[in-house]
DNA sequence: CTATTGATTGAT
DNA sequence: TCAATCAATAGG
């Protein structure tokens, strides 16, 4: 039975807010194989006016996702090797997301074990490619709407949490903008 | 700290 | 066609 799965209004919103709403959000991964879930810890913000952004330069074919509606998925490769996640953020041309960075493991743990060839719970989830290899993530998933489909989010379950926010990690541009947000104290965060 | 690894992009 | 860049990770 499936828990509140968020509509695609809740991401119609600017990139920023968006990325602290999901801090405390469980993404969720149906599979053959097995349900993965796992609690958002960490988040960051891409938006069109943002140098550090994909879409900063406008839509190209790798970006198309970040300019389509709001609560899709797009996914980037990058340094040959690896995918990261975001959820589409604001309206349809606004080329903006957020960048999923890390999770707490919920739900399916063996098999997020298998698939990163670990067995260390906190070296699962705790980066942005290396959550997409634990939920089974793939560039099929490019495009696809998150408010259907066996990959989704659920609410936040509503604790109290504290969030803090900070520089994102890994950008040459825009190094002063603070739209890193993170559960405070979470031991799933990045670094 | 470094090596890895190849798609994407914009300039020749 | 070519070269630079890259929203990262694993292993020393």
């Amino acid at each position: 039975m499936e828990n509140s799965r968020l509509p695609q209004t809740f991401f119609r919103r600017e990139a920023p807010e968006l990325a602290r709403e999901l801090l405390g959000c469980i993404l969720v991964r149906q599979t053959p194989a097995g349900i993965t879930k796992g609690l958002i810890v960490e988040t960051e913000a891409y938006s069109q006016e943002d140098a550090a952004s994909h879409s900063y330069k406008g839509e190209t074919a790798r970006t198309a996702a970040m300019f389509g509606p709001a609560g899709h998925a797009y996914i980037y490769f990058t340094y040959g090797m690896h995918y990261c996640f975001n959820v589409v953020s604001g309206g349809i041309g606004h080329g903006q997301g957020v960048l999923i960075r890390a999770l707490e493991p919920l739900e399916g743990i063996e098999l997020m074990k298998q698939r990163r060839h670990k067995h260390d719970n906190h070296e699962l989830c705790n980066g942005p490619a290396k959550l997409v290899q634990a939920m089974g993530i793939t560039r099929a998933d490019y495009g696809k709407a998150l408010y259907k489909g066996n990959l989704y989010i659920e609410k936040s379950s509503g604790n109290a949490i504290e969030i803090k926010s900070g520089p994102r990690i890994g950008i040459t541009k825009a190094m002063d903008a603070p739209w890193r947000f993170w559960i405070d104290g979470n031991q799933h965060v990045s670094r």
